[in-house]
DNA sequence: AGCGCCTTTTGGTATGACCAAACTTTGATG
DNA sequence: CATCAAAGTTTGGTCATACCAAAAGGCGCT
């Protein structure tokens, strides 16, 4: 009866409906969702059509589902989003390669990123910056804190541009590149290392010398690389 | 009697088992799935965790889904991801702000693009730049050609590090801001500016000249946005 | 072979039922 | 009166069955 019924995908409609309500607000967020049977009748349709549009909310991110609780609303951002993604990129880092393409892209990224930082940091950068450096220093003996503090430090350098889809690729970087850093956080000697190299990098920034870091960082990602396919004992990529 | 079955989520074993058929080439590319009857029973479950198991698999890309007709295999590369993505991507979108931030993030990434094809762009991307280039110049009359070799244009860029996942953002970045090109479509005064400026690109590159590639690169992009930004009269972003 | 018609298959949807886990209410208890 | 455990209710997950319309496939005709 409905217009806009062209077309036989009556979920659909209730994909649509309901991501306009989340969107809008009428559905708070982080707040669940009407049962399901409240939401057939809403809509005039069986919980067939029903529970394939929450599957589908689910899997857009604007709907998070636990095993056998009430949907909980999610409103999108950013970090949703690439957190959504995640399950559809993880079929391509079951190959060493894909991890291989991930990191490299990541290098290629954060190079960019610490020119960007070297050339036009603002103030509270440098400031954020040196912090970062400083809590990362502290950090040095204990390698689960390192391993916080390192994040830490590189997501800086991902909120220089000022544009929220860095912070949301970072995110997806340090947990698609996760299980990788389990064998680096038990080898607490490459914390100093690390570290130095952080150090490098942040004064490079504060010389504003682009290119020197841009050396820095790869080198820095680069080392890191290497010690990780050693101790994965892997033949080279 | 299946180990792993321990949360009551009954459509993952299936996802997980078509999933490993699927990338273990079992389930041949490109073609149908097995009938939803046939599952339920090679399973031995019933026909709604099939049919959810088949709408995960949709939503992660590793099957396609037309409303009346079998499901069809695709064996998840770059490409199909980042397509499946879109479909989660198009909610930020909805907003300005949104698109702004894309188009940032695609000027950030084709800066450290173009630096990378001036510093170390080999014989044949050169050759290939070149030829994509020439296809641009013969297109100037014609203004949807002229998309297309734009397009092939800035796509040479991606290829050149030899990482797939470099072509997969290019294809996100043209088919999420292509609504936003359509009234470019319309300008065809606009081919020939484009034109000098991808000349301009390749010279820099030419040069072995990273810095200037990198302006000439952004002197493009940032005409382009402006140009969009007031053909649909946005105020200043 | 090419083409239109008819049968079968198959995806989309609707109902209704049942279970177990989550949630709510209740009521006994200290 | 506050606490907490038991009983009752809701609700998500699954199953079985049925029906429809469109797609696929077969069949006969030209």
């Amino acid at each position: 009866m409905e217009i806009g019924n062209e077309t036989g995908r009556a979920a659909d409609n209730v994909v649509a409906a309901l991501e306009a309500k989340i969107v809008s607000g009428e559905l708070e967020n982080e707040s669940p969702l009407p049962a399901e049977r409240e939401l057939m009748e809403q809509f005039g349709t069986s919980r067939t059509v029903i529970r394939e549009a929450i599957s589908k909310l689910s899997s857009r991110g604007l709907v998070e589902t636990r095993p056998r609780f009430r949907p909980i609303v999610r409103k999108p951002d950013y970090a949703t989003v690439l957190h959504a993604c995640g399950n559809v990129v993880q079929h391509l880092l079951t190959e060493k390669s894909g991890i291989k393409n991930l990191y490299d892209s990541r290098v290629f990224i954060e190079r960019a990123l610490v020119r960007e930082a070297a050339s036009s940091a603002r103030k509270d950068d440098i400031v954020d910056l040196k912090s970062a450096l400083e809590e990362n220093r502290k950090a040095i003996p204990d390698s689960l804190e390192f391993y916080r503090t390192d994040v830490a430090f590189h997501g800086v350098l991902y909120r220089i541009p000022k544009n929220p889809i860095f912070p949301a690729i970072h995110e997806g970087y340090t947990s698609w590149l996760a299980p990788q850093w389990d064998r680096m956080l038990r080898s607490p000697e490459r914390n100093e290392v690390n570290y130095i190299a952080h150090k490098a990098i942040l004064d490079a920034i504060l010389e504003r010398d682009p290119g020197a870091a841009e050396e820095a960082l790869t080198n820095h990602l680069k080392a890191a690389w290497e010690f990780v396919r050693v101790t994965f004992d892997w033949g080279d990529e």
